[in-house]
DNA sequence: CCGGATGTTCACCT
DNA sequence: GAGGTGAACATCCG
């Protein structure tokens, strides 16, 4: 599901845990703990923790404590249920995403509440002080110039360059073709190859991108995405829509109108 | 049965 | 250094 529209929603989700102390935590599972972190470390650490905070980077969501930072990525298929509750209840794999079986990761608080991280293919992963640093500027609040200057030096695939974490953070597949779909310019184009205004363009067309659809209610709400499919024709001038791979992903863009 | 899917990291190429 | 590719993770869907 996530990109950075549904961290967003998880994070305000988990807003009613700030103010909690940890009591106990369930890592039933090493893999999904990273940078280094095991699960003698978490079930040390944590316990007696209180929340003092959320926040979110990108794609990466914050547990801002009275001891360390907890860091939560989602993967692909990475829910939160927040008290028992589902942050999200759209389905992308249409029913059978309610398996406990697939809990990963679960805070328990002194009070009763919890904080559990349900992930079917194990995408995502907690880890305790993450290097923040190593983002880019946060899509939603990055301002044009250095988007800007994010652009103009390199010759990777606009497309790549934008799903690029450490350049700007929080754009993925869904959001990125619907931001240059809107924007009329090709995934394919290198992003040092765009004029002033293109950028500018660009620049307005990510941020709409995010208002539009964060209020529609997800980066899958997008005026693109039903034309998603083999064959799929531009929802804007009726063109057959290209399918191409950009910077790894399945990219669906129209030649007729991006350029 | 097979290919893909809202993601990230890492090894290995060129 | 810069980019690109493929693997790994595991489940569901068309």
């Amino acid at each position: 599901m996530p990109e950075l529209l549904e961290i967003e929603t998880y994070r305000k989700a988990a807003e009613p845990v700030v103010g909690r102390t940890i009591g106990a935590v369930d890592a039933p599972d090493d893999w999904y703990l990273k940078g280094g972190l095991g699960p003698a470390e978490v079930t040390g650490v944590l316990p007696g923790v209180r929340i003092t905070g959320t926040g979110r980077i990108g794609k990466l969501m914050l547990l801002e404590t009275d001891g360390p930072t907890i860091g939560l990525r989602f993967g692909m298929t990475g829910r939160l249920i927040v008290n028992g509750d589902a942050a999200l209840s759209d389905l992308e794999y249409g029913s059978n995403r309610d398996n406990p079986a697939w809990d990963r990761f679960a805070l328990r608080f002194t009070d009763g509440g919890s904080l559990v991280m349900r992930d079917p293919r194990r995408l995502g992963g907690v880890e305790l002080d993450p290097d923040v640093a190593r983002l880019g500027p946060d899509a939603a609040v990055v301002t044009l110039k250095p988007f800007a200057r994010i652009l103009a030096g390199s010759g990777a695939p606009l497309k790549a360059r934008l799903m690029d974490q450490s350049r700007v953070a929080g754009l993925g597949n869904l959001l990125v073709d619907e931001s240059l779909f809107r924007a009329g310019l090709s995934p394919e184009r290198p992003a040092r190859s765009l004029q002033a205004d293109e950028v500018a363009r660009l620049h307005r067309a990510v941020r709409r991108t995010l208002k539009t659809l964060g209020g529609r209610g997800g980066s899958h709400t997008g005026d693109l995405q039903p034309a998603r499919v083999r064959g799929g024709l531009c929802p804007k001038d009726g063109e057959v829509l290209r399918r191409t791979q950009v910077g790894g992903r399945t990219t669906y863009w129209c030649p007729h109108h991006q350029r």
